[in-house]
DNA sequence: GAGTGGTCTAGACCACGAG
DNA sequence: TCGTGGTCTAGACCACTCA
């Protein structure tokens, strides 16, 4: 084959991005002249921007340009909501653009809820944006009883994460005993293409997150989805929680 | 812009492959044929085999076909060592193969372990494969000194995720007070590219793992990287951690 | 309406895999 | 050695953005 060109022509252009050749928030040549100046064609050049768009160097506006955008910090998530508490100044910039509908339990929220597929529950949705830049979608799936008792109360500090929800729930008498979330890289599906603005080919962060009361209930299931360029999960893990008694020391 | 055609197209093949027009293990027919076939180009159609790859539905190997792969279950990756153990099965069919180096502190590493950058560390490797389809590269760094102390052990049981290591700090005496994860999905580097055999545009999550003895140093930092269409990280939190006291009750 | 990015077609050449 | 996938060039048409 060809030798592949793409990925030096992003390193080109990567290098003058940080180099300060092009700065932050600048216009792009178009994408014609771009490939004319480096010596090759549009499709190569645009699998070049594709790559530098992956490392958050690149937004892509169509019809308008690709600008740079150098690599914003990313906006840490975490279950531990001190830990978030550390990070007010990224949150800060953060718009939150939320709705309330309701929705039929598809066959996996069904399993997942231990209820009858279509059964009516109520849906709470976030989408958080920094700088008109789509940072994260967040779907919070929740039985029509229990949206009812909470009712849909406007949050004086909403979460782009939709754990001011989930607060709610401790305040009304809901314990929560467990919460297990799984997390995944993926494409992400047409609906959240669109929604967090990012072709099919870039990566989201996927976290499915399921709350269980002490009954053994799922009381919750919020799926959470950020972009990749911009998404990160932290974890910290008490170190009583491993069990070492039956390791092989040599 | 032409109407996108790789959606459905992609949509046309998902179906014949889930209907078992085109079973497990199978070679499609080749791109050409394909491209003849649903009427398009070879260009559209990789395209779509893209995103059915992204899925892992199909499995690329170069010079030799495009096969059937049906999703496999992903393989939950977990710091609590209890929930990997409720997995052995899938955990049964990885093969490891591990390695150890002498390499010297990049940057990066040398300011999360507080050392001076190129400080000699040791560096063990494992790449996990499931049926010669990669699964994880694990890469885990530690001080020299404590590379000795713990000496260049086989371990009975090797994990695919290294922790086979982390746990012998315990035996040794060296405890470790907490552990942090961070989590993201990105693009693959070229080395982790060639390892996973992946290609770019396809999304890895990667996590990294920094454990810090009681007394703050960093004995240990991980970078455990997944192949999106395969790894999944599942963690579980305690609600006593949740902090709710000081939010506004409407 | 002019300019921009998004997608498609058509054809070519080369690297890899398997027999 | 042959078929396969991986990449590149060249040119076209359409949708979106913004003045």
């Amino acid at each position: 084959m060809p030798a592949a060109r793409y990925p030096e022509i992003a390193d080109t252009l990567r290098e003058k991005i940080l180099k300060g050749e092009y700065r932050r928030g600048d216009r792009l040549p178009s994408e014609a002249k771009l490939a004319a100046l480096l010596h090759t064609t549009t499709p190569t050049l645009r699998h070049a921007l594709h790559v530098l768009q992956a490392e958050g160097l690149v937004h892509k506006r169509h019809g308008s340009g690709n600008y740079v955008a150098l690599p914003l910090p990313r906006i840490p998530y975490s279950s531990d909501r001190r830990l978030w508490e550390e990070h007010p100044a990224s949150e800060a910039k953060l718009r939150i653009v939320s709705e309330v509908n309701k929705v039929e339990a598809c066959s996996e929220l069904a399993s997942l809820m231990n209820i009858a597929p279509g059964t009516q529950l109520t849906e709470y949705r976030y989408l958080s944006l920094e700088e008109k830049i789509p940072y994260s979608l967040v779907r919070l799936y929740v039985r029509q009883s229990m949206a009812k008792t909470l009712g849909m109360v406007k949050m004086p500090q909403p979460s782009p994460w939709g754990d001011d929800v989930a607060q709610l729930y401790a305040a009304y008498g809901f314990t929560i005993a467990s919460t297990v979330e799984r997390v995944v890289a993926r494409p992400p599906t047409t609906e959240e293409g669109k929604a967090l603005q990012i072709h099919v080919t870039l990566p989201v962060l996927a976290i499915q997150r399921v709350s269980t009361n002490p009954s053994g209930t799922v009381v919750e299931v919020a799926n959470l989805t950020f972009r990749g360029d911009r998404g990160e999960a932290v974890y910290t893990t008490r170190p009583q929680e491993v069990d070492n008694a039956h390791y092989f020391i040599p």
